[in-house]
DNA sequence: ACTATCACTTTTATTTTGCAAGTGATATCA
DNA sequence: TGATATCACTTGCAAAATAAAAGTGATAGT
């Protein structure tokens, strides 16, 4: 797994804690396979269309797992294969995979979001939480009103 | 300047189109400099807690130039120096950055951010962002009812 | 038994990062 | 005026991360 500076390595910033886990090309879009394209397979996400190498892939569902962002368990139906699942805690960090959704989507011209979404999102953003929040609910089967974030 | 994949190289996501912007370990950092700490100059950004090397600051800051996120001005009292301001595109990306300030805050045991950063803006997320295009508005001496997301 | 698929590893080449030292233009101070 | 300092970088080099391709071993399907 690559290393990358701990957090003792940096500052005290939230921020600066935060791209130490994900501030990198990769790791966001493996989860938004996940939370977003309900995706649950290492040959499901490498078959994006980013065309993620398989070392690179590995190396990031290992940092996720180990950041306890993700889980993998084992397959019951196919033993060569596992399944992923993200974690409540790598479920808090939709709003900002959500964000970053709206801004590409703002300022790519060519972008492959749904016109409109970006102007929607912003201006209904605790909607779109909200709306979330009870997807999530529903999916964990869990009280609806945890406070997941 | 690295070069790093353009557009057409990866994908029609508006989050891979992000990430191929400001997915990396400093560029965010920058921008959190000029936004939220108000830092101008070179050296006051190289002289962060973070401990930028000069060339990759070098490199981020005409990446940020490049994709119209900030501009670089001379500065008219010392003509070594510029002065660096964010653009209004640059602004933008405020609400990403709150988001992993919120999370990092949320998730960090030995974060610097204030205590009760994270819930206060989770609870009132639009307030803070209605509070900061107003303290933008009033920086820029724009129309505070301007679109600037 | 044979072939395919799964989640990876390994190998190798290229790119990016991190560090230290240098550069030239400008400012400040004696 | 000359010496030194500061500014925003640039350069050179080693180390690390990334990318592309091929390989691996366990398991599944036929």
């Amino acid at each position: 797994m690559s290393k990358r500076p701990g957090r003792s390595d940096r500052s005290t910033c939230p921020i600066s804690f935060g791209l130490d886990i994900f501030g990198d090309r990769w790791t966001l879009l493996v989860l938004r396979d996940l939370v977003l394209h309900g995706k649950t397979r290492f040959a499901e996400m490498q078959a994006s269309d980013e065309q993620i190498a398989s070392n690179i892939l590995a190396d990031r569902l290992q940092r996720l797992e180990c950041f306890g962002l993700i889980e993998r368990l084992p397959d019951p139906d196919d033993r060569r294969q596992k399944v992923c699942r993200v974690t409540d805690k790598g479920l808090t960090l939709t709003p900002v995979l959500l964000e970053i959704a709206a801004w590409g989507a703002k300022h790519d011209r060519s972008t492959g979001a749904p016109s409109g979404f970006a102007d929607a999102f912003y201006a209904n953003r605790e909607d779109f939480y909200d709306n979330h929040r009870r997807l999530i609910a529903a999916l964990f089967e869990e009280d609806s009103t945890s406070n997941w974030r």
